[in-house]
RNA sequence: GGAGGUGUCGCAUAGUGGCCUAGUGCGCCCGCCUGCUAAGCGGGUUGAGGGUGAUCCCCUCUCGCGGGUUCAAAUCCCGCCACCUCCGCCA
């Protein structure tokens, strides 16, 4: 949710920021005038509402003949404040309604337009010239059969498209991976967390996953539970409806966890190996902080998913996405995009968002400031929340297995990993 | 899954239909007093929304959450949730 103030103030401001989303710039005027109605409903029960209780205090002490005569007026003006209160709650529906539709105001520095009209920031490190060394690459599909690392096809046969298992080295590189990154994160002040990966509606709704993306989400209606698409849902939802002390930010916190997504709308697309799955394990990276030092912690959460991809070794560039691209809660977002040899492409591998006060306002998620002017005294404000994946398991695999690959079918480890991996410095195929 | 219990302002408690505009104690904040501290004294101390938005004032909502009964609900009724105790089952 956005501040509503914003929309009063500047709707031009929202409007604008509506059409450089691609997304409809009425929405601002609907919610204005739902503002409004909702407003006037407030005013009209308060007052029936205050008369009531006015009238109530003479009744309690009235006797005899005029107690009845008071209590037949006041019977029909439990009638209207009935009729005020229900007209109220409808027009705050449908006010609450429009405004959950609203996504965050992009950031002025996103560009405008769809997935396609993102900018490129940098690239570091170069794509592998194979032709150069001589020998054609194999993708991640093959090494992962000879290497015993990715079985393909028994994770079809078990649970069906776009399931896997790892297997061997591949489960080892996991492991491998996310003790590095646990390690990084607890080295970098993260309080390592393993989250419920099912939620209630009100965490998925929160942090924003049940508007467009709701057709991308598993839910168990029986129980009337969710399966997270990534562990932001359950560390957003940690701290809702509490209020934080502004001394103890920023709170970091870095989750271990399964993600759950249906790739609705995704058929043929990345149909190839584990590239797009239903299901992969992640470290994520989820910080509560002020507004004001919500944009320089963005920048350091990009700093900490670029130290750890150089550590291993990857080409990749950095792309700052377009407000099109955004999701419901994101005010910026920068992905790295890893070079995937046989894709001939950069490839998402992490992503950082910057949600500024959107989810937490939605979650009721607050701080305690001092107060500004008078110096004594505290404020009560919504606070930001950011998030930004360390490393998400398949892809990273992918990656490092391609990039790294050997003439002889054998796939070098980067040095970093190594301690992770028994001090293997390769990984040998099978038999 | 079954049985019972509990849920009130930061904490502890009072409140069983209208003097609740939720009392009291502790803690905390401001002030007074005071060699310093403590004590004492006075004031304040949930949050949200609204009144043509600033610090002051007024109003409404908020007693776990949601409904209902009633002229009137912290209080009565129904549903849900969380926690505690016990039983069953289980990694």
């Amino acid at each position: 949710m956005i501040d509503l103030r914003v929309l009063r103030h500047d709707p031009e401001h929202a409007r604008e920021a509506q059409r450089r989303r691609g997304a409809a710039p009425e929405l601002v005027d609907e919610i204005l005038t739902k503002d409004e109605a909702r407003r006037s409903a407030i005013a009209a029960f308060e007052q029936l509402r205050a008369e009531q209780k006015a009238m109530g205090r003479q009744v309690a002490q009235a006797q005899g003949q005029e107690k009845t005569e008071l209590l037949a007026r006041t019977r029909e003006l439990a009638q209207n404040v009935k009729a005020a209160e229900g007209a109220q709650s409808e027009a705050e529906d449908a006010f609450n309604a429009a405004m959950a539709q609203m996504p965050n105001i992009a950031a002025p520095e996103a560009p405008a337009g769809g997935e396609d009209d993102y900018t490129v920031l940098e690239h570091i490190g170069e794509p592998r010239d194979f032709t150069a060394e001589g020998f054609d690459p194999l993708d991640h599909v093959e090494l992962g059969k000879r290497l015993g690392a990715i079985d393909i096809e028994r994770g079809a046969k078990v649970s069906g498209a776009r399931f896997y298992y790892l297997t061997g080295v591949g489960a080892d590189l996991e492991f491998a991976l996310v003790n590095m990154a646990m390690d990084q994160a607890r080295g970098a002040g993260f309080t390592p967390m393993i989250p419920p990966t099912l939620v209630k509606p009100r965490a998925m709704e929160g942090t924003g996953f049940l508007g467009q993306a709701a057709a991308d989400v598993y839910r168990l209606p029986e129980e009337d539970l969710y399966l997270v698409g990534t562990s932001e849902v359950p560390l957003a939802a940690y701290h809702s409806d509490e209020i934080l002390d502004v001394e103890t930010l920023p709170r970091r916190y870095v989750a271990f966890s399964p993600c759950f997504r249906k790739e609705a709308g995704s058929y043929g697309k990345d149909t190839r190996g584990i590239f797009r799955v239903h299901w992969f394990d992640k470290v994520e990276m989820f910080t509560y902080t002020t507004l004001e030092d919500s944009y320089k912690e963005h920048e350091q959460l990009l700093g900490w998913e670029k130290e750890f991809l150089d550590k291993l070794e990857l080409a990749y560039r950095v792309i700052d996405t377009a407000a099109g691209d955004l999701g419901l809660s994101a005010q910026r977002k920068f992905d790295c995009e890893a070079w995937i040899p046989t894709h001939g492409r950069y490839r998402e591998l992490t992503s950082t968002s910057n949600c500024t006060e959107f989810q937490a306002r939605r979650l009721n998620i607050r701080g305690r400031f001092p107060s500004t002017d008078s110096g004594q005294g505290t404020e009560i404000k919504p606070l930001a929340t950011l998030n930004g994946t360390l490393v998400s398991m398949p892809r990273t695999i992918i990656a490092i297995l391609e990039t790294h690959q050997q003439a002889d079918g054998s796939v070098r480890v980067p040095e970093a990993l190594q301690p992770y991996l028994q001090g293997r410095t390769t990984l040998e195929p099978i038999a």
